[in-house]
DNA sequence: CTTCGTAACTAATTCGATTTAGTACTAGCT
DNA sequence: AGCTAGTACTAAATCGAATTAGTTACGAAG
């Protein structure tokens, strides 16, 4: 006799009520078929090719009416693909990162692979439990953003804005060199000659590259890059804010009484602290001070005044992230390295010098 | 013989060599036990009282000396559980989301819980599409932000900013009837009686409720909501950026030559887009135009002038759905609904009337 | 001296799919 | 009739751990 379960002989009931899932075993017994054979042809497996169109017709039709989804663990555990990966950032945040992370979706997405996120807050300690966590879950590979990697992770990785050269591991970096040499000839064509720098902080992968393009830059241009109008940006505690850092270290500046009459400053987050700054300090921007910022984060554009800065394709950058790893993880070649340039965008926070 | 692979009897090699993790099996083998002793003492399962101390001491230490991990997809398969989540965004961006989810973090990953990101564009069809695909990947739950859901979903679930009342779901919400009431009578006392409206574009979850509540506290405030001041935001097809639609609005609401001495932006980025228009319009913020946002998001205090908008918790809101749900999934009991306070900020982007 | 109880385990099943090695049957060829 | 070659499948092993139902050995109680 029934039992008295609500029946539901629709294997496709709209509403999100939580029936169990149908097995392959229970399709198999409803096609009157082995699992073996079901399995075979859903998954068209080689071994299929001898299975006649009406059986396979009939398993399909089976497959869709009672609605069937292989399930996703005995599947992976068995064919040792999770299609996910392991997604580690300096922090979910506004700016770099969430220009980054926007990009990633759009290959993985597609291709059926999902993501883990999480912060590894620019600690070596966290990123390393983070890639162990996330290893321990089988992904496939990773995709760090602005992480300083000591060894070669276990997995297929892509670092975006990464500057070691690692085995297995490939960088997607911007041109420093040209950044560097977009932001100080355009302060050098306006006429600026003191111009101060905020330096990124020591934890921050694309500090030390940066700054050693902007000193050769500077060479260069024979312009000076002048100690005491160099500031070093501190890394973050966690959850803290880095347009703060950006405004007490314009203060600072300001504190030292030296002349100057450009900043170019680390990111767009930090110009936009220091333009406070400049703003609480009776300073006009552009006027006073012209400021150079690096990102070209959204609301760059916006902001009071514009912000020039040079653009990082962040999203593009993370875009090709992801389709470099997914080329990896489906046994392609890659290259140590992928370079993106970056693009000066002049807007209104610059000015010839007083 | 030994066989020519790089010997390893360390089981714990540093570097990020990919050698192949140690099984149960192998383990049991090396401690001369079976698998299922093993697994009951490593698991400190109640039958391992009846395993003497001695043992279970020699079990931990060579688990720990062979580096041991238990394979988390058949741990996974057996137990049914996969200690993730899945979390759908509107978009992975500035703003709102970002705030929100550097929440996320705080309470689920100490808890052992990783968990999958996605976004939904605000469409109902990717929607339902990430929950279904994340479902098939047995995540546990769902936090979704600013979704519009129509059924309940099959998981325990909680929405960030979501207003309808669902089985099963719990739903953080910002007191709409604060934040309106804050915000009117702050331009209120200032003196503002012509105020323009940016409501919130349609497939946007708060939109309705917020426009509810303004409407509401405009009435207790005998303010008028003049419809030739109303401007009705749209949402926003794939990447594009929402500062541009404040900005675009602002225009338009410009162009319609109704005077106006305040704005009430529907958040912050579309008020910094909206600055961005008055400005280049030759008009002064907030000498000509006070403007008031919504959210407070992370560059508000430090734009020229500083945002006046009405604070919601983002970051606290995040934490709230990460230990709520995880509340949830640990048999609890929670509540439909809870409600965070607004907090009004005042700076610099508001003045008197002129 | 048998029986019971308990300590200390182990064997076997299970989770749900994939995959390899077979098997039964038919058709064709000599 | 006997043999091969397909065709259309199925049975059983596998992935790696968790768990239930036993099993063995030993000491104590009757």
């Amino acid at each position: 006799m029934p039992d008295p379960k609500k029946g539901n002989s629709d294997g496709e009931s709209g509403a999100g009520a939580s029936q169990k899932p149908v097995r392959l075993k229970e399709l198999a017994e409803h096609l009157d078929l082995s699992p073996a054979a079901v399995s075979i042809v859903l998954n068209r497996s080689p071994v299929a090719d001898s299975i006649p169109q009406a059986t396979q017709d009939r398993v399909f039709a089976a497959a869709k009416e009672l609605g069937y989804r292989p399930d996703f663990l005995a599947r992976s555990l068995r064919s040792r693909r999770t299609r996910s990966i392991g997604v580690l950032v300096p922090e979910i945040s506004e700016g770099y990162a969430a220009g980054v992370s926007r990009g990633l979706e759009k290959h993985l997405l597609s291709e059926g692979y999902f993501y883990f996120i999480a912060s590894h807050q620019s600690e070596p300690e966290l990123l390393a439990e983070g890639l162990e966590r996330l290893r321990e879950r089988l992904v496939e590979g990773f995709i760090l953003l602005a992480a300083q990697l000591k060894a070669p992770p276990p997995l297929p990785t892509v670092v975006v804005s990464g500057h070691r050269a690692l085995e297995g591991v490939t960088n997607v970096v911007l041109d420093q060199d040209h950044a560097a040499h977009h932001a100080l000839s355009h302060l050098a064509d306006l006429g600026h000659e003191r111009i101060a720098f905020f330096r990124g902080p020591s934890n921050n992968a694309d500090a030390d590259d940066r700054w050693r393009a902007i000193v050769d830059a500077a060479a260069t241009l024979s312009l000076e890059v002048a100690p005491e109008l160099s500031i070093q940006l501190e890394g973050l505690s966690y959850g803290e804010v880095f347009y703060r850092e950006g405004y007490a270290r314009a203060k600072e500046l300001l504190a030292r009484g030296q002349r100057f009459t450009a900043l170019f400053a680390f990111d767009d987050i930090a110009a936009v602290g220091a333009m406070r700054a400049f703003f609480d300090a009776g300073l006009r921007v552009p006027e006073d001070i012209s400021i150079v910022g690096f990102d070209d984060i959204e609301s760059a554009s916006f902001l009071n005044p514009s912000l020039t800065t040079v653009r990082q394709p962040l999203r593009e950058m993370g875009e090709i992230a992801g389709r470099v790893l997914l080329e990896r993880l489906g046994g392609g070649e890659t290259p140590p390295q992928v370079v993106v340039k970056p693009e000066l965008v002049v807007r209104d926070s610059t000015c010839p010098a007083p």
